[in-house]
Parts: structure tokens; sequence; C-alpha cells
DNA sequence: TATGAATGAGTTTTCATTCAT
DNA sequence: CATGAATGAAAACTCATTCAT
């Protein structure tokens, strides 16, 4: 006589049951993250959604926040890899079409990071674990940044960018356009999405002309 | 005659005591806002801050959201004026001081505006208010950025800067380098001060000299 | 140096000018309770009503609910008076006709009492107070009923109406009419007030002819 | 499988634990209400006549007024049925007697519609849903008071009421009795219940026979 | 071990009453 | 005494967590 298992597994079964349950209430709480920010999900939604009972998640999870974090990092999982995967290939294509290219889906990914984890700031213990869970990953952000600086030196050995840049810079620079287009967008009125790219293409050639004058 | 007028006045005197208290809630909501996001803060709270009763906040103001929207308004404003102290002057100093200098005001007042702010993302209401309030003042974000647009175009009539750059873009990578740096230190280990300058300013010497290797 | 005397009064003088403030007071919440039902009466609308600040009350009443008992008591005199200018002179004019203008009249103040007084229930000890108040007055409920039944009685002394009668029984069967028709009209929907006096006027009939079939 | 039942209930078991909770809650605030007046009851009062606790009212009504209102309604169709019961067969026993005794039922039960329902003149809002609630219904009070008009009628074809009188008057007439003399007696002094149905009987000889005067 | 109803601490808001001026 | 702002005790409602079944 072996325990019951949710029903709302539907079957699906694997060796280990109970991590069966755990990843399935993870992925109920990721989905509703898409939509509603963490701090406005309630227990009962999430099981809902899991078409799971209430009480469920004490058996596989602290409480709330321990499932809310188990989540956070799976999102943050699943934004990374796609912010990996706009990574350009170093001697591939121009400089200015990969940056612009990057840039474009970072700037659609943060459309989504930042309505997941603004409530971070009001959750410090939350924010902390968050980080902890993510620090020394292979996708932590420190290290898409240290990829995304590899494809900058790439191309300095390759010439096709100044071997005078400070690749490390360079790399902020680029991030925090995205990041402020995205906040501008975001406060201000809609803006269709063509003007966006346009916009992120203007920002790329400024920063590969540079701001000095050549007459300098 | 007149009323009692609230200790924690401490018998400062003004012509208006109820513009004072008014004041005295909006500043004890702000001092809270410094160290909790608003979204954790209890209208107890505040009145604990202000050394008032639970009550008096609905003397002055319609309900707790109103009080916050006050203060957020207040914090706003204080912001804005401390980033637009940072603007340069034209043809004063070099360039790349008078950047680097702005961006580490940006920076500085960055990591208050964020933790400040970032809760509005699970208040539309609360935001939609926020930006009325804002929108079409002589503060206004949008102003802001437009002071800073008319330095660098300022420079550039005066040769300093390219006239070939895109004084938008270029506006949109300095401000968001700053976003950058100032979420990679939170998120991330403490940073000392000094690095911080250090980091900014090779950051803006990027930005001057650009990316584009010369021979190309 | 005589002690202020409240703005509200407007210069009325008299020979106290305490008991002018009270005065001013209990009408202040009278009028108030044309409208709304006492429970809905707040002390601030009572102060605003009478143009005179919050705190005055209290020192002129126990506290709120010594005032609106004193307001109860003037609402009272006010409709008894009404009730009793109602009660018709023996000998004049057709018996008919005076129960049904009476009774018309008594069910316009109904409409008033109703409002007035239901929210005593929820307040057994105003409506204790209120009852001792009015108890042993020449305007007491009881009072107005022997008025009545004296009408009734010197009718019947006059030969207009059958000596068998009980007059006590014959007023209770007029009042309670009144009153049911009122609360009919009260609940269900609304009704013209001709349709009103005409269904009085047909109760009326039916009370002086009797129900006994006159083949009994 | 099944969780937890409220310890309240103590055992009781139906079909739907929850709508045996769910006419516990309308019981307790039912009883309740028996002694105070719905305006003055708490939520908390309910739970703790209902030995629940502070919550469960939430998780079977949408808020307070939606238990009361089923209270209400309960409590309702508890008197109405014992007022339909009242109702005499035409032909059966003598008329006085019937109207008598029916009369007298109607007292009793006004004694307790009264507190229930006054205090819905402060709440226009529950007493249109309360009227929409009962509309309709084969207990509604059109309902009842065409009932006892039918009974009128009845014994009119019988001959043992005159055929000249107005039905509708007569029923107006007895019940507008009964209320009359049922808030005499809440206001006034307590009365002896025998005296109660005496003077009903003098009410009910007084209406038979009518007021006029026979020589007229 | 799943269920989902019961629990009750915590939050915003109202308003009679007090009291410094 | 009048003033009218300050006070703080309720009261309705939410929702993470528990626990009998």
């Amino acid at each position: 006589m072996s325990p019951r298992r949710a029903k709302a597994l539907h079957g699906r079964v694997g060796d280990d049951p109970a991590a069966a349950l755990r990843a399935h209430l993870i992925d109920a709480a990721e989905r509703l993250m898409a939509h509603v920010p963490f701090s406005a999900i309630k227990t009962r939604d999430i099981a809902r959604e899991a078409e799971v009972s209430d009480g469920v998640l004490y058996n596989y999870f602290q409480d709330k926040n321990d499932l809310i974090l188990a989540a956070l990092l799976a999102r943050y999982s699943s934004l990374a890899a796609q912010v990996e995967a706009g990574i350009p290939t170093p001697g591939e294509g121009a400089i200015e079409d990969n940056l612009t290219a990057f840039a474009t889906s970072l700037m659609r990914l943060t459309g989504e990071i930042v309505p997941t984890f603004a409530g971070l700031v009001s959750e410090p213990a939350l924010l902390h674990r968050l980080a902890e869970g993510i620090h020394g990953r292979d996708d932590s952000p420190a290290h898409l940044q240290r990829r995304l600086v590899e494809y900058v030196a790439a191309e300095q050995r390759l010439g096709r960018i100044s071997g005078d840049v400070d690749s490390t810079a360079a790399v902020a620079l680029i991030m925090g356009a995205c990041v402020v287009l995205n906040l501008t967008t975001h406060f201000g009125p809609a803006v269709d999405p063509g003007a966006e790219e346009e916009q992120l293409r203007r920002i790329v050639t400024t920063l590969m002309r540079g701001l000095s004058s050549p007459a300098r």
C-alpha cells in the first residue's frame, strides 16, 4: 500500500515521485510569476494552478517563501539561458549587428525580469537567499557578464574591436542601455517595438564610434 | 481657543500647524522608506515613527496610499534635485571628468531610487498616480534626461564632443551604466566606493573612445 | 470677562446662554434625524450642522447618547403635537371623514416616525431612557391614545358612534391600520399618495360597518 | 483524505459537511438575532456563538452582510411559517374565535419580527436584498396577506362575514391591531399575556360589530 | 501522504471622546 | 468655555499555516 500520489501529476511517473510533485509545484508558481508579481501570489493560487490541495506545499517546502525562492531560481535559470543564447559568436557577422541583436534580446528579457524580481526589494531575506542560490552557478549574472566580456575580448583579439577598450566597461555600457531603455518604456507611454530596436541600434552605433571629437 | 498640537512636533511652530503635521507625517514615511520598501510599511509604523497616534493619518490624507504617494513624490523631488545638481556646465572642466562626476552622483542616487520605487511594479494603481503626479513637472525624468541631452548637445556645439554623436543615445549609455553598476553592487558582494568611482571612470573613458577598431 | 459665546448662535441672546447652545445642538441633531437614522449620525455631523466645534457637545451633554436622547425627545414632541392636532372635534363633520383625515395625518407622520425611531431597537438602553423621558408627559403615546379614546367616547355620547363599541379597541384598530399600511408601503413598491388615502377611506368604512353578516 | 471537520459540529454528520457548517453559522447568527438586533452583532460574536474561529465565516459567505442576509431570510421563513399556520380554515369554528386566535399568534410573532427586522431601515442595501430574496416566494408578506384575504372572502361566500365588507381592508385592520398592541406593550410597561389576549378579543369583537351607531 | 476546511494573528480604517491652547 | 486636532479602541476582512480525516 504505497502512499497516494497527487492526481495532478496525471500519471507522470519518475524514480522519485516526491521530487516530481516538488517540481510540479515549482512549475505552477513559475507560471504564475510570468503574469503576477510574486508578492501578490497566494499559496492558494499556486495550489489551484498546480491542481493540488492547499496543504501539499508544506510537505515539500519549509514555507511559502521556500517555494517562491525555488520558483524564482527556476525562473532565473530560464531567463539566464535565454540571455546566454543571445551572446554572439566572435568573428561572425558585423559587430554592430551582433551587439544590437544581443541588446534587443536582453531588452525583451528585461521586460520579464523586472516584474518578476522587483518585489525582492521588500524581502531582503528572500533576496539574500536568492543571491546565495545563484552565486557560483555557471549561469550567475557575474558569469553571464564574464561570457560577454569574453566575447568582446575575443573580438579584440580578432582586431574587430579596438584593443584599447576596457571590455568590462564596454559590457556595462551595453547592458545598462537596455535596462534604461526598458525602464523608460515601462514608466512612460507605450512605444512600438520597431522604434525600440531602432533606438538600440543608434545606441550601439554611438558606443562604437565613441563621443570624443575627432579633432581632439 | 486653538486645539492642542501634536506632542511630536515638539513645540516647533509655524504659520500653519496643520501643514506642519502633514509634512511631519510625510517625513516619517519618507524616513521609513529609506530602510523599508513602502509595501512593507504599515500605517502603525508610520504613526510610531512620527510619534503620533494611529488615527492622525486620516486627518491629513484620504488613506494610506495617499500618504505613501505624497512621501514617494517628496522622495522623488529630493532625488531629482540632486540629479539635476549633478548635470555639468558646458564648456567647463574636462568632458570625462564631468561625465564621471555626474555618473558618480547618479549612481549614489540610484542606490536610493531603486529600493524606494521598485515596489511600484506590484501596485500599478500607485505607479499610475505617481507618474501622473510627476508628469509635466520641471523635474520629471523626461525633463532631467532632456537637460542632460542639452548638455551633450552644447558640448557638441563647442566642438568638445563629436558632432556625429546621437546625444540621446549617449545619455542612455551614461545613465544605463550607472544603473547596471548599481544593480551589480546591490546583488553581488559589497564593493568599496573608491572602486566604484574607478569603474565609472573607465566606463566613461570607454564611451568617449568608442569600441571601433581605429584600423577598421 | 465673561466666557466666549459660540459664534453659531449668531448673537441670539437669552437669559441663559448655556441653555441656548444646548438647545441649538438639539436642534441640529433633530434636523439631521429627519433625513438620516440616528445610528448613522456622527458627532461631527451634528457639530457641522450646528456650525460649532466638535468638542462643545461634551460641555452640555454627558455623551453622544445624551444628546441623541434629547433630540429624540424633541422630535417626539414635535411629531406628537402633529398627531394631537389631527384628533377630530366631537360632533363636527362626518365620523368617517374625521377618522379618515386623522388616519391620513397619522400615516404621513408614521413615515417620519419609523425611520427616526426604528434604530432604537438596537439600543435598548436608549429606548428605555426615551420611554422614561416620555412617560407621564401630557404628550405620551398613552396620553394621545387616551385623547383619541375620549373623542370616540364623546361621539358615543352624542349617539354618532354605537354605544356598544369598546372605544379603546376602536382606537387600536384605527392606529394599527395606519402602521400596517405604512409598512406595506415602505417594504413594497412605491405607491401614489392618492391611492393611500383611498385605501384608508376603505379601511375606515369597513371599520364603521363591521364585519358581521347582517343576517346574523 | 478528507480535511478536518469543525469541532463545533460535534461529530454531527451529514452528506455535505460544508452545507452543515454553513447552516451552523446561520443558526448561530439567528440565535444571536433573537437577543441582539443584527446591526449590533459583530462577526466575532457569531464566531464565538458558533464555537468556531473568526475566519470561517468567509469560507461560506461573501462577507458579513451575506451571512446576515441568510440568517434574516431563515428567520423570516420560520416566522412566516408560523403566521401561515395561524390562518383559520373557512367555515370552521366561530369567526371571532378564529380571528382572535390568529391575532394572538400574529401578535406573539410580531414581538419577534420587530426587533429582528427594525434595523433594516438604516441599511437600505440590506433591506433591498432581503426584499428581493423574499419577493415571489410562496411565503412572502404579500402572499400571506393574500392568504388571509382569501380566508375572509371564503367566509363571505359562506355568508358568515358580510358580503359588503372590503376583505383587504379587513385584513389590514386585523394585522394593524396586532402591531399596535405589540408596540404599546413593548414601549410601555410589561403586561401579562392573559390581558393581551383579552384585549385582542375585544378588538376583534369591535371590528365585527363596527363602529356605526345602529340608530343612524 | 493528500485533502481542504479551520485557525487566528495582523492590517486598514472609523469615530466617540479627550484635552492643550 | 470654545476650539478642533489627537487619541486609540474597535471591527471587518485576508491568508499563511495547521491538522483531523
